[in-house]
DNA sequence: ATTTATTATTGCAATATTACGATATAGTAT
DNA sequence: ATACTATATCGTAATATTGCAATAATAAAT
């Protein structure tokens, strides 16, 4: 085997676990938190940022833009890397439900 | 390789990046999500809930145990699982601390 | 046209993940 | 003691991920 079996899941239940997968290396998390920190939107230099070569980087960048974390748009040479923050926004707001839902019942017996 | 480089990024960006793999999977998605259903803690019953043989799913449990989303006790035959509040929370703060900075400096360019 | 700079793709090796049958373990019940 | 129930572990096959050298693709600069 080796592959999920996501056919047998709601729809949401496969599209968190896509983004939450794409955050689940903490060199997309280096690149989410480098972005952030130079505001939002920088064109190039996110290779010199992280100690992994250039093809390696350009692999995470792919995998983030395929769960629309980040956008990329061509500028001249170089490409311009931002923050999706709808899908951020997603991921937040289903997290900050569960933790709601956590606090309100709260049945802490473990 | 195969093998992440953890040791060239923080113990944030490491932590943080072991939660959201844990949670990378859609069939943990639906673990927690149950769990939350029954209220908080449940003795047994989570193999009868999902589309997947029982070993699979004792080891999903196994991978949302290590990454401390789940905790579980034995509670004589069966054992009582339960979410773990704390590291939720911790993965909440860390999104919504993300999504207010985007919020903040929202320089959308791409 | 050639060089330079930036990013993507290909190909490959090492390792990790997913899934499950078979089996082991541990507690309950008879 | 034996049978039953619930969960874990082992072993293994299929597939995915990680990482990088080599190379390609694209645009800017000379």
């Amino acid at each position: 085997m080796g592959a999920s079996k996501t056919e047998h899941f709601s729809d949401e239940q496969n599209t968190i676990a896509i983004i939450a997968k794409a955050l689940g290396h903490p060199a997309r998390i280096a690149i989410i938190e480098h972005l952030l920190k130079v505001n939002a939107c920088i064109c190039g230099d996110i290779v010199n940022e992280l100690p992994l070569a250039q093809p390696t980087v350009s692999q995470h960048l792919k995998e983030l833009k395929n769960a629309k974390i980040i956008k990329g748009t061509i500028e001249g040479n170089s490409i311009c890397y931002c923050i999706d923050e709808n899908t951020l926004n997603q991921l937040k707001s289903y997290f900050e439900n569960i933790t709601k839902q956590l606090e309100i019942k709260s049945t802490q017996c473990c």
